[in-house]
DNA sequence: CGGACTGTTGAGAAATTTCAATGTTGGTGG
DNA sequence: CCACCAACATTGAAATTTCTCAACAGTCCG
């Protein structure tokens, strides 16, 4: 919870019964197994979900058994929130690795919404990022090479981990396959086997045993046509 | 303004009140032609902006030039809300057609947030229905063939237009060039018009003189993976 | 009538996928 | 401890998709 309100109070203060009143939205926290569906397409919710710990994707499978995955969930990161409002998910949210997810019942949501309105603009704004960062997705396989792409993606994990403090030095930990990354760039494996390695040779980036190490960090932002701006990170009272 | 409220109330009943206070959000009208931007790119704005009539995009440009569109607006659209959060935007609102633009100063949203929490919920709900739109546009780029992307796109706009009442039987107004189709869909212009002529020649969908026909709406979905869902145009109180 | 914009077509080049084989690694049971 | 298996990564090569370049046609409008 403690990277929720570090990435909310980055835009905006935070009193401390907003705070609180984040805290007290959580009714009971699970653990879920690399492979298990958090949240399953299709199936009404009554609860959304914040990730505390591990990584999670959003991802849909289309009848051909091809997979897209539209998003990266990381701790912090109220993966579902918007379920709160569209009962019905049309997406699946697929635990990666271990996670431990808090639970928010939907009415304790309602009762916020009522009750502090500067707190719910803070959580619409969350929504709004998530929201640019599938924009800046779109940008990425609609405009831009693979390698720049596969450059992007470093680049936007990287921020947002480091954000909340998952980052050491330039490395992170991305405990995903290259298959994984071919259906979030949308290409093939063997396509992002041979770029991962493109991005090696050049000595922007390496992902090895699902860790990425940056090893040009200006040269990778360059590489990825990567700015930080819509990720919005600096402080804009609300 | 009449059709923002027929878009909202589809997911849930408006009070009279709250359509008033709709309505009084606006402080002026705007007239852009065809090619002018609704807004600038960098550039903080203090209102949000509500499409009233015809046509607009959201687009980037690269720095080489490239131009990426991530959404279609249309009338009855609240296009650039979260502007209202995220004051800098990273991206150009551009008008395709003469428009007219219904402007929203950001403090009466503030306002309104502050005092109608029911309210404030179905507009967090219109920006979450963006998200999910975008989400698509991911799959269909990462996934979907250029000819079923195609196809899901000429979907997409049927069912939104057609929920405003800009659709007559099976055909809409769509006043874009193949170049601006080209940059939706993240392809190249030449292969635009080639996938256009065989979406024409299976007997699918024509798009000729700015105007969408769809000869087969079962067959596009199907060819499309269409699946309206994530549109949610059913009633879901919240 | 001419020019600007848009749409259409052909053909070679480049990017990407698919198929198929091989290498590597880490865990597990004997 | 080791053989083996499964999952993941790497590589080569042909097939396919998509792009680029380039030319030409159609339309609208001043």
């Amino acid at each position: 919870m403690e990277r929720l309100i570090t990435k909310l109070a980055l835009r905006d203060d935070l009193t401390a019964k907003e705070r609180d009143r984040l805290v007290a939205l959580v009714s009971r926290v699970r653990e879920f197994a690399p492979g298990d569906e958090i949240v399953r397409e299709e199936i009404p919710v009554e609860h959304s979900s914040i990730i505390l710990q591990g990584l999670s994707c959003r991802q849909k499978v289309l009848r051909d058994g091809r997979r897209q995955i539209t998003a990266f969930h990381i701790p912090g990161d109220f993966c579902d929130l918007h379920s709160f409002m569209l009962k019905r998910m049309e997406h699946t949210v697929l635990a990666m690795t271990a996670c431990r997810v808090a639970l928010v019942p939907h009415e304790r949501l309602v009762q916020v919404t009522n009750e502090e309105p500067h707190l719910t603009r803070m959580l619409w704004i969350s929504t709004l990022i998530d929201a640019a960062i599938h924009r800046e997705w779109i940008i990425s396989m609609g405009r831009r090479s693979t390698f720049a792409r596969l450059a992007h993606l470093f680049c936007e994990l990287f921020v947002r981990l480091r954000t909340v403090g998952l980052t050491k030095g330039l490395e992170y930990s991305l405990p995903v396959t290259q298959s994984d990354l071919s259906d979030a760039m949308g290409i093939s494996l063997v396509h992002t086997n041979r770029t991962l390695a493109a991005l090696r040779q050049r000595g922007l980036v390496t992902f090895a045993n699902r860790t990425v190490n940056i090893h040009d960090w200006a040269a990778l932002q360059r590489a990825a046509g990567f700015d930080p701006t819509y990720l919005h990170l600096e402080r804009q009272p609300r």
